[in-house]
RNA sequence: GCGCCCGUAGCUCAGCUGGAUAGAGCGCCGGACUUCGAAUCCGUAGGUCGCAGGUUCGAAUCCUGCCGGGCGCGCCA
């Protein structure tokens, strides 16, 4: 619709042009937007005020011109109006949506789908948590955002690849096999000395009886160095294991597991070290070597290898990034924690120095989560060992409901996680709300199937029935066609600015819309042609419902 | 001290990237089920958009400076 009236408008103008009656043939960039208030019509747009400048004219003189050339010759167009400073209002006939449905109907699942993307390659890596502990929900947090952008970029035309980035080397492992190894001793009856920089949780007693289990006492007939590698090895295996499998009760799954080691043994780490060497981008202060980030716009210099001639993180991260662009991704998208920010200007520097486009590489940071439970925070803390873990969180309130709670809110506010009101089944928790809209229409339309014999292949045939659709006049219901009309848009708008939460809303909207008409008016009347005009709303609001759901990974029940 | 994020109704949050009279939900109060699912709906009340300047036809939105909260500033990961 708005393209409709976007051309109107550029036709109108054109043409005033042509008759003289505007000064200037160029017309700066204008908005068409739904008035907040109904009185302002269904499409306004700014037309007039954008140009004043460039017509040399006062805004309200432009926009009479252009409605004189806008003219009552639109099928679409009711009527058109002047207001305030120069706004022109349209108001749509009533009618002119009637389309909208039937182009639900004809794309279905695909509807509001674009090529936006128009084929481009994107990476989304996200979450890309140390497999030494099981996810938070925090971790969780970063998961659900990046799996539905990616699903919405999909949507868009990209061309979307999933990546988990495993840390799999490095010292923290080390001391996870350490943990592991002291843990079978505990287990074995001796007593212990452990370190508090060990990983403390229960969760390492676990592994331990785990491991004991399928080598029994082997660990202990080895060297302790051998031993606690061993373990290390073991042990990450499992926390993968186990994070894919929470993730997985979330509705994610990657394309790919990227290794950092596997990255480390290619040999891709030391290569692009001794290229950054060569090229005096890389130097050595200190028995360490250095990168130059500050000259790409970091605060300082970071080393890369440290005097004990262990490469750090930042090393790998280098490597991993560079292949990430090698690998032909037109956009890489990372998904950080909020606490991570202070990593972005060293890892944009890296890609600048190395000839590369920066723009190419965007991060989303994720601002933290405080779990609370009725008000009172839940302490966290991962050393410690005393948190509550992702899994506990999605056992406790379910996956709909956890999903949809960290996407009502922009990622980058600070969100509030109750588990009490997360289990509500209350409009403080809009998951219900939403689905509830679905499951109540899955019910009306049983009983269309049992009562009229009207099935799903009858309503969908509704579209070829003048009669019925004529039907549909209320302006309950031309609210709905006309929001339903927005879901294209509500799709391309998240995708670009990467803000899965529009949806969300987006989502909580339309299901408002249909409660209230659901309680004003009735869908199964005696009347053949009203109520097959109903069916027809009805089964396409639950079509798009079904679809949003679906791009936040959320399910669409048919009873709840 | 420096950097990033946040500050909007009692609470939790939106606000379509500068538009018209700033919106939802929860909570409070009052209503609606012998008819398609009351996990719903309808109505009332609630605001110096943290503060102060600036930019322009027009600012919650952009710029500057403060105030308050969170996070980050390692040869840790």
């Amino acid at each position: 619709m708005k393209k409709i009236i976007r051309q109107l408008i550029l036709d109108a103008a054109n043409k005033a042009f042509e008759n003289n009656k505007l000064n200037a043939n160029e017309f700066p960039e204008f908005s068409i937007e739904e008035p907040k208030v109904d009185a302002h019509g269904d499409l306004s747009t700014n037309f007039a005020m954008v140009n004043a400048k460039t017509q040399k004219m006062a805004p309200r003189k432009i926009a009479e011109i252009l409605i004189r050339y806008i003219g009552n010759n639109s099928p679409v167009i009711e009527k058109t109006e002047i207001a305030g400073p120069g706004f022109i209002n349209f108001f749509i006939l009533p009618a002119a949506w009637y389309p909208v449905l039937s182009d639900i109907y004809e794309k279905d699942t695909a509807y509001g789908f674009s090529n936006m993307g128009n084929g481009q390659k994107v990476q989304v890596e996200f979450v890309s948590a140390n497999p030494t502990g099981p996810l938070h929900v925090g971790h969780g947090r970063g998961a659900i955002v990046g799996d539905s952008v990616a699903s919405i970029l999909t949507a868009c035309g990209y061309d979307v690849h999933k990546e988990y980035y495993i840390n799999d080397a490095g010292k923290q492992i080390q001391t996870l096999g350490l943990s592991v190894f002291l843990r079978c001793r505990e287990l074995d009856g001796h007593s212990i000395d452990f370190p508090e920089d060990c990983y403390q949780g229960d969760y390492i007693y676990d592994i331990a009886r785990e491991l004991k289990q399928e080598k029994g006492d082997w660990v202990f007939t080895v060297s302790e160095e051998k031993a606690v590698a061993f373990c290390a090895k073991f042990a990450a295996d499992r926390m993968i294991i186990n994070i894919r499998n929470v993730l997985n009760t979330l509705g994610i799954e990657f394309d790919n597991w990227y290794s950092e080691q596997a990255l480390m043994d290619s040999g891709k780490v030391a290569s692009v070290i001794q290229k950054f060497k060569d090229q005096q981008l890389i130097y050595e202060k200190d028995d360490a070597l250095w990168f130059k980030t500050e000259a790409f716009g970091d605060e300082k210099d970071r080393v890369v290898v440290r005097n004990n001639g262990q490469g750090t993180y930042f090393a790998s991260d280098i490597a991993y990034h560079q292949d990430k662009l090698d690998r032909g991704f037109d956009r890489i998208i990372d998904v950080w924690g909020a606490d991570h920010h202070g990593y972005i200007p060293r890892i944009r520097a890296s890609i600048t120095a190395s000839g590369k486009d920066e723009n190419q590489f965007v991060v989303i940071l994720t601002q933290l989560v405080n779990l609370l439970r009725k008000g009172v925070p839940v302490s966290m803390g991962k050393r410690s060992g005393q948190f509550i873990t992702l899994k506990e969180v999605i056992d406790e309130v379910g996956k709909d409901a956890v999903r949809f709670i960290f996407l009502t809110r922009h990622y980058e506010s600070p969100l509030d996680f109750d588990l009490e009101v997360a289990k509500q089944k209350t409009n403080d928790n809009p998951v219900y709300y939403v689905q509830y809209v679905h499951a109540r229409i899955s019910s009306i339309i049983k009983k269309a199937q049992d009562e009229k014999q009207i099935g799903e292949n009858e309503i969908t045939d509704i579209c070829f029935d003048g009669k019925a659709v004529a039907r549909i006049k209320e302006p309950e219901e031309i609210q709905l066609i006309k929001h339903l009309a927005r879901y294209p848009e509500t799709i391309r708008s998240s995708a670009e600015y990467m803000e899965p939460h529009r949806m969300a809303f987006y989502l909580m909207d339309l299901a408002a819309d249909f409660h209230a008409y659901y309680n004003k008016h009735r869908v199964l009347t005696e009347d053949p042609d009203l109520t097959a005009g109903r069916l027809y709303l009805i089964f396409a609001v639950q079509k798009v419902i079904r679809n949003g759901l679906t791009l936040l990974g959320v399910s669409a029940p048919d009873s709840m």
